[in-house]
DNA sequence: CCTAAATCGGACTGGAAAGCTCCGATTAGA
DNA sequence: TCTAATCGGAGCTTTCCAGTCCGATTTAGG
């Protein structure tokens, strides 16, 4: 029950962009010097964020990237969830069958519920407070 | 952030011994049958499980495992603890200091505290709930 | 007393997923 | 139009997990 470490950099990564000014334009450079993050690690970890609705992009010269909302509305649940997929706790309950055990399992009802508590565990850590 | 298959089978098999009889001498072959986990694997999962003070081991013919403690005072996260380790979100939480960006991480205090929260999630779940 | 059954502890092999790096595509500014 | 800096995806190496096997120790029963 622990963090990846690509999920670990993100969190370090989004609360150095919390610190710095609302809607303020972050390469991956900028971030990955701030942070030690090594530079490619930083640009495949700012491209998933912004996939799922973190960060926008901006292209080009002078481009970047700026979060999409303010630190209160952005959650460790919703990082997490953006570098490591969706909080299941056990493969079948994300709709896979290829399980063993699943003829005799009684467990499975059960582990959306607690999937779900995980995640509200988490949801309630917003980037505000991390940052300080 | 999902378990481990080791600690998903661990789990299955808890339930499995909390709906027999309390006390009841269970063998890890029978566990294994009724689970469906193969054999060696779930020795290596109830020596974990004994270790940890959540089953206690009589060794000879006749032996076994029985459950140390009513279904009900254990929990999600007693399981989770001993198959897989402490609670912790990342690596410098458990006193590890080998981590690149430990110069310039201001998100390490805080990490414990998450770590608390996502157990206490895990913990508030019993063993006889699990079991229906 | 002896046999048999069952747990305990270790080390080893195979496989999957994570982590890191490189290269092409796109866009804004001069 | 050209240049420069960025986003985006594909590939590979490495680490950790999962599974298996073997021997040693202990206890109940005949």
């Amino acid at each position: 029950m622990r963090l990846t470490h690509l999920a670990d950099y993100a969190v370090v990564m989004m609360t150095a962009a919390a610190r710095r000014e609302p809607c303020a334009r972050l390469s991956a450079t900028d971030l990955s010097q701030d942070t030690g993050v090594p530079l490619p690690t930083a640009q495949k970890l700012m491209q998933r964020l912004a996939a799922h609705g973190l960060l926008v992009g901006h292209r080009g010269a002078g481009g970047g990237y700026a979060l999409a909302r303010p630190v209160g509305e952005i959650t460790l649940a919703d990082i997490v969830e953006a570098v490591e997929g969706p909080f299941a706790m056990t493969v079948c309950s994300e709709g896979r069958t290829d399980c063993a055990l699943d003829a005799h399992c009684r467990v499975k009802p059960h582990m959306g519920i607690v999937g779900d508590k995980v995640r509200g565990a988490l949801g309630a850590v917003s980037l505000q407070e991390l940052a300080q």
